[in-house]
DNA sequence: TAGGTTGATGTAACTAGTTACATGTGTCAA
DNA sequence: TTGACACATGTAACTAGTTACATCAACCTA
């Protein structure tokens, strides 16, 4: 009781009869017509035609033990940072021939094992993920299946699988080292959730230990716009005085820069504002916003090429440490105070 | 000279030799353990654990004939909007177990063409597409290859195959009847690349036939937020008075109000600003942008559930009209000048 | 105790391609 | 004219699963 609808669709059988060739003739027609003559290869192409003939992936993917596509898993496509990043992995992987599934995890590590199990169970040569804090279902899935697999937007070359992505915690620092140049001391942090996102707890580590002996004050908010905005309110409503703030994300920096514009707190006479990112958008805004760049693109087509060459040629990439630098630009001045 | 590696993947006749059953009682054990004694069930499972076997997802689909994922055109990842469109769309399939790839096509019809050959040859079930402009190499094989596939951000009984979208034409008209009913009468229109582009086309014509009477002038722009800002100046550069600026698209919009401001123009003030799509942050910027609202989440549901039907059931799905809607918030006032 | 029913398991034929090897034909030189 | 060789094509065995059908044992009933 396979297929109800009657008419299955045509195989490479069909059009070997009805070409009144071998099986083999039109296998080489679709894979190696120079091996076959003019005449043969035209009649059966015909054929082909005619029928309306397709070759099953699947029945390709038997053979040659390739499916041709891998996964990524990311948190979310609403943060152009994770946007960008797959527009660029994308690309790169299709250079190599590959193809991305995207599969989006919400920060919940249960989903990303259900998610990575799906993506395995279609088929997926190797995946891309974020950070390294995973569950323990995933990371036996990632062990068992022994399925080539990258993490990226994170640096650390003790972790059990390759990683590719830059030093969180470093980045953090640099932006705080530049408020910290300027003179700033009393600082608000406005970062994304903290829970299931190792990125976000590494640049707070690394904020804490570079800020001994200045006045942080940290503020959670969703990402995006609309939480920076709420944040710029919630830092100006606990009456604390504050010389600048620093966003973890370019995202969150911009929401800020509105939020401060709807109280009239103005940028950067009033505060410096810092982000962390660099979208592209961030050196347009008004005024443009200082920030850390982090190489999402460059980090695609590393994190593309080195899975191609896993999946490929099983050769484990190294880890990669990708530069972080700072983008100064108008959103952040010397502290007059402290001049 | 199949794998050179030698040790090639177990594979379920392994794990029945190993096992000591049978081919289908390994199969049983992965599809319907409740068919098989409790005894086998677990000496089998253990064999499988013991020697780390993955089912071959190309085996069971040249089977079952479903690879379970479906392929999505879309010119970029770069603009939220599709992004979003994306998300929307990945999650909806997710609940019906299909996964997405995506593939960006540029806006250039011969990738598009190649793009979608690719995830055809990978095999996909079913492809999403954006508008209903493509080349001819790309409409010949969805026609040979009868693949579902579905028009999205576009709508247009007539075509082809359906389309599942709103009226471009009229959304931009209601973006300009709001600007006429606020008394402005001569609007800056911006908007991205019309090559390639019959979303954009669409809602130019649809401004033109309504703008009879008005006094319109047309600024094309990257799409970004650099875009945005770049046309704010050409807007101002020529020397021309202008009521209003109608954007169509928020990301423009909002690069529009930083290039304005970085003028020193004030909207509404000076200026009414106008967006087309309504992303999340268009409420948050400051001053609020009005924009017309385009259900691309909806879209995304709908797309994916008719798809879905479509792959599943070979049900072809009807078009389907989403309403787009004015959303009144700050950027837009009336004109003093009129009043 | 024979016959029927149920449930678990095995055999082998499918799915749709690729490809190693066998075969056949034609050309050319000895 | 015959053998050597190249080249095109065919046969059948692979790839790794699923599944219809056959088989067999255990249990229950008559």
């Amino acid at each position: 009781m396979k297929d109800q609808s009657g008419k299955k669709r045509v195989n490479l059988r069909d059009v070997a009869k009805a070409a009144g060739v071998s099986v083999a003739t039109v296998s080489r027609v679709l894979n190696s017509p120079e091996a076959v003559t003019e005449k043969t290869r035209v009649r059966v192409q015909d054929v082909i035609d005619q029928l309306n003939f397709v070759p099953s992936a699947a029945a390709r993917a038997i053979n040659s033990g390739r499916t041709r596509f891998v996964g990524a898993l990311v948190p979310t496509l609403d943060n152009a940072i994770f946007a960008r990043f797959l527009a660029s992995l994308e690309r790169a992987l299709g250079d190599r021939q590959l193809s991305l599934v995207v599969a989006t995890t919400n920060s919940k590590p249960e989903l990303e094992a259900e998610k990575a199990k799906g993506l395995l169970d279609i088929g997926a040569e190797g995946l891309i993920i974020s950070g390294v804090t995973h569950s323990d279902e995933f990371t036996a899935l990632i062990e068992r299946t022994r399925v080539p697999t990258i993490a990226t937007s994170y640096f650390d070359p003790t972790y059990a699988l390759p990683t590719i992505g830059y030093d969180n915690a470093a980045a953090a620092q640099t932006a705080l080292r530049h408020l910290h140049e300027l003179g700033h001391r009393r600082v608000a942090v406005v970062h994304g959730p903290t829970r299931n996102n190792d990125r976000t707890q590494d640049r707070i580590t690394g904020l804490t230990s570079f800020g001994q002996g200045m006045d942080l004050a940290w503020f959670e908010a969703p990402i995006g716009l609309h939480g920076g905005a709420e944040a710029a309110r919630a830092v100006f409503t606990d009456g604390r005085a504050t010389d600048a703030i620093l966003c973890l994300s370019d995202v969150l920096a911009m929401g800020v820069q509105f939020g401060l514009q709807g109280q009239g707190i103005k940028v950067p006479k009033d505060v410096s504002l810092m982000g962390i990112d660099d979208l592209p958008g961030s050196a347009v805004s008004v005024p443009s916003l200082s920030t850390v760049h982090l190489p999402v693109q460059r980090m695609g087509e590393q994190a593309a090429s080195a899975l191609a060459d896993w999946v490929e040629h099983e050769k484990r990439p190294e880890n990669q440490l990708l530069e972080a630098h700072l983008i100064v630009r108008a959103s952040t001045v010397p502290n007059e105070r402290t001049q």
